[in-house]
DNA sequence: GCCAACGTTGGC
DNA sequence: GCCAACGTTGGC
């Protein structure tokens, strides 16, 4: 069982709508590292902290866990999608995504700034200048320390 | 809206 | 394969 951090901007796609939609494919993610993550790495029942970016309050919003492991992200076929990508066939699709099931939307969201605050966070890439990718891996530790600052 | 950081593209 | 130009991310 791994932890993951993933990044979504909530006027794009919110906790909020996980919530009611329950599951939902991550799709969009054209950058390779994040896709390499998901295609390969990311297992059923793995723990996501669902991190909102580029809005008010930044920070984890909630809980999310793996619900369907790699398959092909359909977006990447449509040729209406801004996801759209012409140089992906469905024999050879260029673009994989997981799927992830709601878990639990945090009272307060564990804002960006609560996160660099905490020395045992540091690590992270999330709190480090100029860290653009999307979907990172945490330890278990990390998992941890963030879960607890939930409650305070 | 600004801008630093950094990934991708494309000419050579 | 190099690297400048360009585009995107994301905090502020």
């Amino acid at each position: 069982m791994k932890y993951w951090l993933m990044k979504s901007e909530p006027d794009v796609f919110s906790i909020d709508q996980l919530k009611s939609k329950k599951k939902s494919g991550w799709d969009g993610v054209r950058n390779y590292q994040a896709r390499n993550f998901m295609r390969d790495e990311m297992k059923l029942g793995d723990i996501v902290l669902f991190y909102h970016s580029s809005c008010e309050i930044p920070g984890v919003a909630g809980l999310a866990k793996v619900s369907r492991e790699s398959h092909p992200d359909p977006s990447q076929f449509d040729p209406k999608s801004e996801y759209y990508d012409p140089k992906s066939t469905l024999d050879n699709p260029r673009w994989f995504m997981v799927e992830v099931e709601f878990v639990e939307k945090f009272e307060d969201v564990i804002t960006l700034k609560m996160l660099k605050e905490k020395k045992e966070l540091e690590n992270m890439p999330v709190v480090q200048k100029g860290s653009r990718l999307s979907i990172n891996p945490v330890s278990e530790k990390e998992y941890k320390t963030i879960l607890q600052m939930r409650l305070g």
